[in-house]
DNA sequence: TTTATTTAGTTGTTTAACTAACTATATGCC
DNA sequence: GGCATATAGTTAGTTAAACAACTAAATAAA
């Protein structure tokens, strides 16, 4: 009977991840009361093509964890409100690469800024060792599932 | 400068919360392999029926930490699946109590069991003192938020 | 070179979350 | 009692996730 630490009445915060909900409710409130009218899941797209743009659908797929439908319709709404663009690729016509307008460069910063907010409100009164513990357990609970 | 364990590159997956996604998908496969036809956000609400059943719409609200419409929904389709009831309490006519049906209480061990497997699947290899730390940190980042 | 297979992306359908606006009942105050 | 306010739940509209079925382009195999 491994790891039957968890007792029934503890299971279901883990599964249904009561804590990251939580931090993303509240990063999408800080957007909000800034101002800027991007969800969390958008960010996560924008997240990725700060680190590099030009990423292909299929690559953002693999950064962001979602399916190609969700990728297609993020992207769609991405470029509705003119955050990204798509461009075909010159060597593969399938392959859409996506870049950042000028508009959605311009929100790195203050998104960033926001979102080290959160986890600063988020991890107050946790000592680094334990929030280290805490990241490394994450991981290895998404390397084993996947 | 509190807490900046989390550099940029390490912000992201706390965010979205790879680890509690992956446990929910890995958790919703099991269901339908095993044919199962619930989703888990319809599982949550059934776990704290389970726990105590009569519940009014508010109170599992507060328990799954959803809003009223989305319980509202919830509670819709279960009822359609024949798995709960509405019943207008006697006190309040304002109230609806929600009673699983026969079908439900006995989707309870089966679904418990598939639930632990996940838990166990998702932990093996983390010492139990580690699971311990990054629980009790997940509980304070909740408390912390809201 | 024609056919089969793989890869990239899209579309349709169902379920769910969030916000805002709404109805109905209950409670508090004068 | 009558009016204001709070509470319980519903409805409507937008965004997103998961799954299946699909199109188009590229690659592999015959």
């Amino acid at each position: 009977m491994p790891n039957n630490q968890f007792k029934k009445g503890e299971l279901y915060s883990f599964i249904t991840g009561k804590a990251s909900t939580a931090i993303a409710r509240n990063l999408q409130k800080k957007f909000n009361t800034a101002g800027l009218k991007i969800t969390i899941e958008q960010w996560s797209v924008l997240y990725h093509l700060w680190k590099e743009d030009g990423k292909s659908q299929q690559e953002l797929c693999n950064a962001t964890f979602r399916d190609k439908p969700s990728i297609t319709r993020l992207v769609d709404n991405l470029e509705r409100l003119q955050l990204v663009k798509r461009v075909p690729a010159d060597n593969d016509r399938r392959i859409n690469l996506i870049y950042l307008t000028r508009q959605a460069q311009k929100l790195q910063e203050e998104t960033m800024d926001l979102a080290e907010a959160t986890l600063n409100e988020a991890l107050e009164g946790v000592p680094a060792d334990r929030i280290e513990i805490c990241k490394e357990v994450l991981q290895i609970v998404y390397d084993n599932l996947r």
